[in-house]
DNA sequence: GATGAATGAGAGTTCATTCAT
DNA sequence: AATGAATGAACTCTCATTCAT
């Protein structure tokens, strides 16, 4: 219960300030919970900021996993993919700016590396669905890894500038898949 | 000469450790001169990330602009656009990740202004030989700003994984311009 | 019975740790009770401390004198005295660490208060033998409770470095009797 | 400048209070500075205490020996050792107080082992003059690297108490000297 | 009688900034 | 123009203490 209080608190001050602006102070004060009850449930900033963005990582890996396993056709499952991803831009903005944000600087080693170890292990996956598509012959060949990052780029840029103009999600994910798809020349 | 100095270790300090995690005995040491100079250059922190952002930006920007004025098909630039932001990945790593990242945690209302202003500066930019594409007939219609900031953010993202695993650039020039124009999908 | 488990675990970590830098939390944990456990029988850390060595200079002030109380001569008693504080020594090395070193520090004035007491006890009661002797002629008169307080700072210092060279104990008792008694000037 | 009205304050107030109930705070305070000039000076608390501990004990090692070096028999050198040493405890009680307390409790390892280190030395000088002493034929031979330590311990205590009851310096260095040398028995 | 999650005041430390030189 | 000793507000983290169970 304090837990998900501090979790949720922390999500939204380290997604708007980053890591090192953001005050444990405050996300105790957004939490509403004293500020040694964060040291009481994390080892130290650094320990809260990888279990948010561990946890939110694994969170999405699931929900899309979940979602994606429905899907009958290769081709379902990319266009899926793109959707989805764009889906929890929409949803979570706060913990996809978070997860997608570099946020080295202030922390230490151990966490950074839980950090990189999660986000490694969604890139993977997605990485994992780009090379059934190309096995399929549905894709072109190439960087599976270096695709499957850069897509993740590409939509989370997209929707940011899309959100700030206010559009809506369903034309900016036929959009988005159209490009990613089919290129940006003209058929 | 100091001056050149200052921003040259701050491009360095700041892409490393980020605005907030970065300090200015640092930037000091490494530019070789005392702390105070700093703040005889600059007005503070805050003022000295801006100016070196701002004037990486201007920078990059005038140096495309340069190359792809010998372009004289939109072709040409639309192709000259990938490789040489690329390029700049490749040239001058440390600053395009401090322009690409988002800093904003602890950047005074000012400087975040002027970063972001710089920032839009160079999207627009690429969003309007975008515009010349799709004018063209070249380039699928759609939204060029959120296009441009999309791939500007595919390219960052695929030249890092690349570099990451010391991929040569051409390859990565080749594929990531078949990836954007021509998509995904196999032709 | 969780009472003595807490004196005893509080013995051995107050002693190494000295009482600021020793935790409540290590305390319960050595003594294998709940953290609320300590306060359900201790008023506070201070009080905790205050019990620890006022019964503990109380243990070794009844020990000594019940076997002093077989000596018939003082002279016997004063040898005995010397014996009996350096096994005190090094039977309970770390209360005895605990007695002698200071800790006013952090502990609250009540607490400081009942520790001086038990301290000042023991000393005149040393003090009162050591005037026994006096009157009797065997010993130098002088300043009864100056020598008491010194000699026993004497003997655990003269202990400390014996037993970290691993010099047996009668050894020690006889070479402190010689210093104490006859000096250091050769007879 | 500062430097010595930091040492000069963290004398008082470590010596007073301990280690670990000292406060930054309160060190800046009286030494009349911000709080910041005790890290620019000194890396850590640790570091300030075992930088005042250290120099504390050289400087009255100096002392010692320098007023030690015009003594011209061994007796001279033994009979000024007590005095000396008492008269340190009268004039600086604060620092004799500071060097004699066991404060191992909060210092990081680096600082605890200089504080030992000096400490160590300081003991050894004291315990060379003993070997001179018993080579001479006038000491008793014995562990002189104990009853250094032991002699230091009894004076520091036989000074405090005698200093708390008001007792005139002179008055005990002679019957300190008395005890010391001639032992407690009467001649 | 015993627990341990929760607390919050206060600790040591950092660092952007200033200013006399 | 350039310096660096000095600053103090703000930070992360600790830990004795409480109280509902």
């Amino acid at each position: 219960m304090v837990r998900d209080q501090i979790i949720s608190a922390a999500v939204r001050i380290f997604s708007r300030q980053g890591f090192d602006a953001a005050g444990m102070d405050e996300i105790a004060q957004v939490a509403g919970v004293a500020k040694g009850s964060l040291y009481y449930n994390f080892r130290s900033k650094s320990d809260l900021f990888a279990a948010v963005v561990t946890e939110g990582i694994d969170d999405l890996h699931r929900q899309i996993e979940r979602i994606l396993s429905r899907s009958s056709t290769v081709r379902q499952v990319l266009d899926g993919l793109v959707r989805e991803n764009l889906q929890a831009c929409q949803d979570y903005p706060e913990l996809v700016d978070l997860i997608m944000r570099d946020q080295s600087g202030g922390l230490d080693a151990a966490a950074a590396d839980r950090v990189r170890q999660a986000r490694e292990t969604y890139v993977q996956y997605i990485a994992g669905l780009l090379e059934d598509g190309m096995r399929d012959g549905l894709l072109r060949r190439g960087d599976s890894l270096g695709m499957a990052g850069a897509y993740l780029a590409f939509l989370h840029a997209f929707s940011r500038a899309g959100r700030a103009r206010g559009r809506n999600l369903s034309d900016m994910a036929a959009e988005a898949a159209d490009l990613i798809m089919g290129g940006l020349c003209r058929p």
